[in-house]
DNA sequence: TTCTCTGGTTACTGC
DNA sequence: AACCAGAGAA
């Protein structure tokens, strides 16, 4: 039947696979031996060389299993394998390995690191443990958290080991007592027998440098190598690619040194631009054809990309028709804009587009809640991507740690979290008991709280049921399924009960959040990778504790079911959509200037060169004239570089509308005051503006929480008259965002907060 | 010794 | 939203 279907070799017709391509991209799905390089530009059909090379190479005859195909992400992942597996069948595509390169070092210590003196069973600390770990460390160095934020510390820390260096290798540039505090890192995590995220990948290569038999063993296993978005690997990955690859020499490399979006994750963009040097004989393959946008989009996406320099100078050219203008959407200010772009999504709407057309990208995650809220008023179906994470929310990582401590009692940072999560009377005092006890005599912190003699009385009972707790689900560990272990730990422990009690919207979104968790658990089950026992109750555990750590969120395919995507451009790279919208185009927020560097700035036009490249048929480019900042009050915007770098004859209205207007300068006390009537403007059109009551005023005191409304006039026993802008928090327990004269904001529990009501 | 409340601060991008 | 420090209560 494949057989039938792909061709075989000879005189038989050519496989459907070959089919429908163009001469470069033939070439490189036929380049199956030695060292390719395939410079991909956006659009360039990249996804559907892949995945026709792999079918190509299973035609020929290599096993699936030795094919490891890596991606950036595990959407990308997920998308790969469904289409090889629609060109190959199910069958051989399950066998393939597809992953990121997380993923796939996970795998490869979870078999080997024992070599490296960690057991199989090690944690993985996520950047919240991180910093937990480096703050304790800190801590017990004395380091004032003023000069040595342990954010800071945790950002020195990282890129030294993206770049695979250690304590000793950032001793000349730093601080002794920095040096110090990463050499404790280093420690405490080995002790707690944990890795980082850096460590995934590091870990793997002192494997590979330092025990030969396992580097051999994985070279034979995976021969033929295939990394995509290589413009973003970090000098880490560089080094494990090289080494994996050092044998059979099968590497294909896929990337765009435009699209290189991830430096501030270490990834060095000079490994694609070396790669000839690195292969001398490598194939070289230019993808430069775009099939995706029509020719207005590819020229805007050009014209702001090409003012970098030190590019590979590629030019990527379409044969689609000019299309239709840009389009440029103005609001006074970001919920304007949002309104205005829901608007927009509308009319399209009526004109026969489907929701699931339209995608809204910007730059950061905070910008998501604007257009929510105006989608959800304009009764606009839409689906948010990647937001605060499903697995980074406090109970699920809470009820996680439960069960990561169960399978790995070293892991401190797991300890620490739930020790008194729920409260068990559990406090600083006796946790450093435990500690110190630990340290004695060389144990686990799980250990320690067995000792029953520490403390009182009610201390020791307390430790003594949390100790029978994390030892009743080691126990469950062996006879239950994941689901049912979430949800063992989720009853035992007491979380539930807890948040059953509070009975809060918050608490009850917590408990839906539990369910879901436990529900996710429970389909692990079905989706276990290849290469996985699934007989053995706790590698199925394990695999989907590093799914969830691993994951950023499930990997939803965005539902064909008609819904607006909302995402950030990381997350957008390598999607497509036929109306794209591209937002909060201001100087501070696209490109965000807090790094003021050539360097950043030209990751950010990189970035907004990937955001143009996701519009098919139209690109509506959308900016506010002032926004909110940081709750402190309105502020003037500067439109976006990148608006200007844009040729305006491709926007719509642009070239007619008049000369551009400069935001006053401040130094100027005329537009000084041109600004604040500006404000002034739009602020009573908004929001009527605070005024002193004349004569005596009338206040009452509130009586139930539905007497707190926007818009409604209070009396602060200190900061005198406000006005209700938002309410947030549960009903029984709701938070004010109050604006006192002027443009001061404050957010407070109205419960605490004494407030009369003014009657007006 | 632990818990609770309060106010302040701080937020980019993601495996 | 989440975390922290500090004060005061239990």
């Amino acid at each position: 039947m494949s057989q039938l279907l792909l061709g075989g070799g000879g005189q038989g017709p050519e496989p459907s696979y070959l089919q429908g391509l163009n001469p470069p991209q033939r070439k490189a799905v036929e380049a199956i031996e030695g060292p390719l390089l395939i410079l991909a530009g956006a659009g360039s059909g990249k996804t559907r060389v892949l995945t026709r090379r792999i079918a190509h190479m299973l035609d020929r005859g290599i096993p699936p299993w030795r094919i490891l195909a890596v991606t950036f992400t595990n959407k990308a992942a997920g998308e790969m394998k469904e289409r090889v597996a629609a060109l190959v069948g199910p069958e051989r595509a399950k066998k393939l390995t597809v992953s990121t390169f997380h993923s796939a070092c996970v795998r490869i210590l979870r078999q080997d690191i024992k070599a490296l003196g960690y057991s199989n069973q090690f944690v993985i600390y996520d950047d919240d443990d991180q910093l937990r770990l480096l703050k304790a460390i800190s801590k017990e160095q004395n380091l004032d958290p003023k000069r040595f934020p342990p954010r800071g510390l945790r950002g020195i820390i990282d890129r030294a080991k993206n770049k695979l260096q250690g304590p000793q290798d950032v001793a000349a540039e730093n601080d002794r007592r920095i040096v110090a505090v990463f050499e404790a890192y280093e420690e405490r995590l080995k002790e707690a027998n944990a890795v980082d995220f850096n460590d995934i990948i590091n870990k793997v290569v002192d494997l590979y440098e330092g025990f030969p038999a396992i580097l051999e063993k994985w070279q034979g296993r995976y021969q033929y190598l295939l990394i995509d978005e290589y413009q973003d690997t970090n000098a880490a990955q560089y080094k494990l690619v090289n080494l994996l690859a050092a044998r059979h020499r099968n590497l294909a490399v896929v990337g765009d040194d435009d699209q290189s979006i991830y430096s501030f994750r270490g990834a060095d963009i000079t490994n694609i631009l070396s790669f000839e040097r690195d292969f001398p004989d490598a194939v070289v393959v230019m993808l430069e054809q775009n099939y995706r946008s029509t020719s207005r989009i590819l020229q805007a996406a050009m014209a702001v990309v090409k003012r970098n320099p030190g590019r590979k100078d590629k030019e990527l050219w379409t044969d689609a028709t000019e299309g239709k203008p840009l389009e440029l959407i103005v609001g006074r200010d970001e919920d304007d804009e949002a309104s205005k772009v829901a608007e927009r999504i509308r009319v399209g709407l009526r004109q026969g587009r489907q929701a699931a057309d339209f995608a809204v990208i910007y730059r950061t995650n905070a910008r998501s809640r604007v257009f929510e809220q105006a989608f959800r008023r304009a009764g606009i179906p839409h689906v948010l991507v990647g937001t605060r994470r499903f697995y980074e929310r406090r109970e699920v990582k809470d009820i996680l740690a439960y069960l990561k401590l169960a399978l790995n009692p070293s892991d401190e940072m797991g300890f620490l979290r739930v020790v008194n999560v729920p409260r068990r009377g559990i406090g600083p005092k006796t946790i450093e008991l435990v500690r110190e006890l630990a340290r004695a005599q060389g144990s686990s912190m799980v250990e320690a709280a067995r000792t029953k003699s520490l403390g009182s009385g009610k201390v020791n009972g307390s430790l003594g049921g949390f100790v029978r707790l994390i030892d009743q689900l080691a126990d469950a560990l062996d006879r239950s399924l994941p689901g049912e272990l979430v949800e063992l730990a989720a009853k035992e422990s007491g979380y539930l009960e807890l948040l059953e009690a509070e009975d809060t919207d918050e608490a009850r979104g917590r408990i839906e959040n539990i369910q879901a968790l436990a529900a996710d658990a429970a389909s692990q089950e079905f989706s276990l990778d290849e290469g996985l026992d699934g007989s053995d109750r706790r590698v199925v555990m394990q695999a989907f504790l590093d799914r969830a750590t691993l994951s950023g969120q499930a990997d939803e395919l965005p539902d064909e079911g008609g819904r607006v995507t909302l995402m950030t451009a990381h997350l957008a790279k390598g999607l497509e959509y036929p109306v794209v919208f591209v937002a909060g185009l201001v100087e501070g927020s696209f490109p965000l200037t807090r790094d003021p560097s050539e360097q950043a700035i030209e990751e950010e036009r990189r970035l907004t060169y990937v955001a143009f490249t996701r519009a098919q048929e139209e690109l509506v480019l959308t900016r506010a004239m002032m926004r909110m900042q940081y709750g402190q009050g309105m502020m003037r915007c500067t439109p976006s570089r990148f608006l200007d770098e844009v040729p305006r004859e491709l926007i719509r209205g642009y070239e007619r509308s008049a000369p551009k207007v400069r935001p006053p300068s401040v130094s100027s006390q005329e537009s000084r005051d041109r600004m604040k009537a500006f404000l002034d403007r739009h602020r009573v059109e908004k929001k009527p503006k605070v005024e002193a009551a004349a004569g005596p005023r009338v206040t009452r005191t509130p009586s139930s929480p539905d007497d707190f409304k926007v818009g409604v006039r209070v009396l602060h026993p200190e900061l005198g008259d406000g006005v209700i802008r938002n309410v947030s928090g549960s009903r029984s327990e709701p938070r004010l965002t109050i604006e006192f004269g002027g443009m001061r904001r404050k957010t407070l529990f109205a419960r605490y907060a004494s407030l009369e009501i003014i009657e007006s």
